[in-house]
DNA sequence: GTCTATAATTAGATAGAC
DNA sequence: GTCTATCTAATTATAGAC
């Protein structure tokens, strides 16, 4: 892992470089711990150490557990908006289509980064300062737009028979939960990161999701 | 809570009775503490201290926090089970009815009692000697019974295109992600606990996954 | 910016009185 | 069976040398 290779952020200086990278370690340390442990259950000497650093560095660059915690999921959430807009069909016309890039968006991501909805699923359990933090400022918009393209599809009579009120769930659980517990499903003797598998999974979203267009 | 409401266990003498209740209390105060926090990050002074127990009587009454664990997780397997035998339809000849009584019982259960599936979410995330336990002893066998049902239903062309590898975690995520995630769910303004959402959601599922009776 | 040392707290497990 | 007291280890946070 050579500092070079980053390049350093906007409005800093070259000799923030080193600064950066240790920065962008501790978030890609913190990302798996989290997600694996769950916030209580993930220690900053883990984080610290996995990231070739110190444990008071964590302080240094980020203050708190907290503050380091809400960098992973800027960090996770941008990714998984990325994944999404890189769908063909995701600006399309037809709502049908945008339904169709954001189900497959969501699974592609799922499958490729299981970090976020393994986060999720830890933190939505119970309420938390971070649990608020998180609706408000980051999940509650983007719940919205999914309901926006939806509603387009119920209009259009394309959309399966799901309540808006429970489709956010139903759908981010039917496309996540298989790769978030891939280390269970790997159990019972699934391949989640099977291609085949992935692209199974997406289909069959798609078809359940979405009315035949007759 | 009086005592005197608890029956002896089986082979229990009178005597034991009050024991019996602090091992259920515990177990009560273990399996919210489990499901809030993960096993890594719930206390068992905290859940001790829930059940006016001791600290040390865990230890008495289940030697270590992780067979307190596996304790719970088999308290709550047999209220899914219980929950699902009770649907109406369960034991049909048709697979249709068999499939549906059990869509409808996932959801009653992850609506009346989401501390399983938080609990399972929560260790899903990373392998651990529980995980291990947990697949092997207690969810493989669930895991092909459904199997077998869907089988039915394909064999009888009314089961949705969902690939038998990836079922068993798509239905699990699609019924129950909305009452595990309840807490960030109510911050979006959803009601998980209100009759008819939990009822719509379930006809919602029922008409996704099983394919219209032509 | 980094790193050592440590404070303050809490964890699970346990010994032994009652 | 219960409960007090305590052990060992781990936790986050922090002060200060370099």
């Amino acid at each position: 892992m050579t500092p070079t290779l980053d390049a350093p952020a906007p409005g800093r200086t070259r000799r923030n470089r080193g600064s950066e990278l240790v920065r962008s370690r501790l978030v890609a340390a913190a990302i798996g711990e989290f997600s694996a442990h769950g916030f209580e259950g993930a220690s900053t000497r883990a984080i610290a150490d996995q990231a070739d650093a110190h444990q008071s560095q964590i302080k240094y660059h980020f203050d708190t557990k907290e503050e380091l915690w809400r960098r992973c999921l800027d960090q996770l959430l941008a990714e998984v908006d990325i994944a999404i807009a890189e769908q063909p069909g995701v600006g399309s016309d037809d709502p049908r289509d945008v339904i169709e890039s954001l189900i497959r968006g969501l699974v592609a991501f799922a499958a490729a980064r299981p970090e976020l909805n393994r986060i999720m699923m830890h933190e939505a359990t119970s309420p938390s300062s971070r649990l608020t933090w998180l609706v408000e400022n980051r999940l509650a918009q983007r719940r919205s737009d999914l309901l926006a393209a939806w509603n387009e599809l119920v209009s259009t009579g394309q959309a399966a028979p799901v309540d808006a009120d429970v489709l956010y769930h139903t759908l981010i659980g039917a496309a996540s939960l298989l790769y978030a517990n891939a280390p269970e499903a790997v159990l019972m003797g699934i391949q989640p990161n099977d291609p085949d598998v992935i692209q199974r999974h997406a289909d069959g979203l798609v078809a359940m999701f979405l009315r035949p267009n007759t």
